[in-house]
DNA sequence: GCCGTTTTCGGCCCGACTGTTTTCAGTCG
């Protein structure tokens, strides 16, 4: 699990210099920090068989960083990388996750105000001394202090892709020991949210203290908050906490599902049990001092007169409710996608071919994708006028014919500009397969006119797809102000497809508006929104876990 | 620092928008 370290550690290289002014290094840091952390496969695994020249065969990584990859994993650190940050010891991640603040603005600010963290910009902005900097103003200023708002709601969360890796990692080294039997996560990550605070790990064990010890000794923390006999609770060395706790065998069932959550959904259950005559707790259902479920989950529900409810639908948002009235909704698999109709390629800001998308999208058993590159309007990407998409059309029939097995579609991710028409001619979108239409710049427009913009691109009878319909990034950005109401119903008489858009990041339409188009009739599509091969696994990286999750 | 059937040296996706300025740097993705 070397791979996000070292990506990182290029990435914050890449800043860096980028803050010096180092001309095109930055962008190759940053390129082959993508292409590592997006890796399929272990880098060390990749020098252990092939050496560097190995190493140099992933895009964007040459001799030189190649070099450095090697000096990480001999020394487990980048020389190069620790004189940067000698030279400007600030917290680059916590800063750049303020919109708006750059590496440019991160040297500037540390090297008048001292800035270094989160904290220490907040409190130049609240003092008012940022809008005395050069080229910053009052603005910029209240900017800033948004932006700080916005980071610490999500305070200490993670995207849960950030976060999948690791527990992939936990899970199988304690599966792997020959002290556990059972191991499954918990938590807000078997629910899937989008973001995860910490991780829980619930296992059972004939020898509970050997198997505490053995998560110690091999997971490296900085910090222990505890330790039991039957729980261990630690800081994980990335920054986030790890508890695994201890079950008895026999009531692993009510554990899981204490321990599975929400915490809305287990009072409200609860109260349904007492309604009932019974109690719930972690140890299993009682009716007086009687167990009458404990074992697995599906006992638990069935004993308070329950079908099975999805952990993904655990969040008291009426699911309770549903299930008692025997209407709970069909939850699609995970291996149910059969193509994707949102990917990008090397023609704009992908990083793969056409074919080589539609080799992997075959080979991850999907039968058709639709290529959505960017147009005109999005020229910081390269994207297409009608000219080159008709270009990019001709290619795209040749890739059908040299590769079987999939379908590739044309299509493109057009722009809708200020006034809600397109970047690209109607004839020109006629020629296409699959058009989505997307917002990318003017995000601040007010929602009445966010709205009547948003429409009218849907109006367009080319159009097939709305992309990304709130815009917002996890963590990062609101999404616009948009009536989502008047947006579904437009969807719902045009015919237009909202997106499900599956990048761990967006998740757009979220799953309350998902659910809000499902009642109102509107069709959806999900997609990968792919820039690179990698990519397509969002369509389907949780379903191992949830394999596992079935098998007992 | 990477990359190459237009180049092994000389390029490096390239425009809109914001907020600062009064011509432009920084950020966006």
């Amino acid at each position: 699990m070397r791979n996000k370290e070292l990506a990182k550690i290029f990435s914050h290289l890449a800043q860096h210099l980028a803050m010096r002014d180092v001309a095109f290094k930055p962008q190759a840091y940053e390129r082959a920090s993508l292409a590592i952390g997006s890796l399929a496969e272990d880098v060390q695994d990749i020098y252990e068989r092939e050496g560097a020249i190995g190493l140099e065969r992933i895009p964007g990584v040459g001799k030189g960083i190649a070099e450095r990859i090697e000096e990480y994993l001999r020394t487990g650190k980048v020389q190069d990388y620790e004189k940067e940050r000698k030279r400007m010891p600030v917290d680059l991640d916590e800063l750049t996750s303020v919109e708006g603040i750059g590496p440019k603005a991160v040297a500037e600010l540390y090297k008048r105000l001292k800035v270094k963290n989160l904290k220490d910009l907040e409190r130049a902005a609240s003092a008012r001394r940022i809008r005395e900097l050069p080229r910053f103003g009052v603005k910029t200023e209240q900017n800033i202090l948004q932006g700080i708002a916005l980071v610490k709601q999500s305070s200490g969360r993670r995207l849960i892709s950030d976060i999948f890796p690791y527990v992939q990692e936990y899970v199988t080294l304690l599966k792997n020991s020959s002290f556990a039997k059972e191991v499954e996560a918990a938590g807000s990550f078997r629910r899937m949210r989008e973001t995860i605070g910490d991780i829980d790990i619930l296992a059972t064990s004939d020898n509970p203290q050997k198997l505490t010890e053995f998560f110690l000794a091999k997971v490296k923390h900085t910090k222990m908050w505890g330790k039991g006999p039957t729980k261990v609770s630690v800081r994980t060395r990335y920054g986030f906490d790890v508890d695994l706790r201890v079950l008895e065998e026999e009531t692993f069932g009510a554990g899981l599902q204490y321990f599975t959550g929400s915490k809305e959904h287990n009072v409200k259950l609860r109260t349904l049990a007492i309604e009932k005559g019974y109690k719930v707790s972690e140890y299993g259902v009682f009716k007086g001092k009687k167990r009458v479920a404990c074992k697995t989950e599906e006992e638990v529900y069935r004993a308070l007169g329950l079908p099975y409810i999805e952990p993904e639908l655990r969040e008291d948002t009426g699911e309770i409710e549903a299930a008692i009235q025997g209407r709970l909704p069909t939850v699609i698999p995970y291996d149910s996608l059969q193509g994707d109709l949102q990917t990008q390629t090397d023609w704009t800001d992908g990083e793969h071919s056409i074919e080589d998308m539609a080799k992997e999208a075959r080979r991850q058993g999907l039968s058709y994708i639709a290529i959505t590159d960017h147009t005109r309007d999005l020229a910081m990407t390269g994207g297409s006028d009608e000219k080159r998409l008709l270009k990019q059309m001709a290619e795209i029939d040749r890739v059908n014919k040299r590769v079987s097995g999939i379908t590739v579609l044309k299509g493109a991710e057009v722009n809708i500009r200020k006034d809600g028409t397109l970047d690209i001619a109607d004839e020109i979108l006629a020629k296409l397969d699959v058009v989505g239409a997307a917002v990318h710049s003017l995000f601040r427009l007010p929602k009445q006119e966010m709205t009547a913009r948003i429409i009218r691109a849907m109006k367009n009878r080319h159009v097939d797809i709305l992309f990304h319909p709130t815009g917002r990034l996890i963590q990062k950005r609101e999404p616009y102000e948009v009536d989502i109401d008047e947006v579904i119903k437009a969807a719902k008489r045009t015919g237009t497809l909202l997106e499900i858009n599956a990048l761990p990041v967006r998740l757009d339409l979220r799953d309350a508006n998902i659910r809000k188009a499902v009642e109102m009739g509107a069709l959806l599509v999900i997609d990968s929104d792919a820039h690179r091969k990698e990519h397509f696994s969002v369509l389907k990286a949780f379903l191992r876990v949830l394999k596992k999750r079935h098998d007992h």
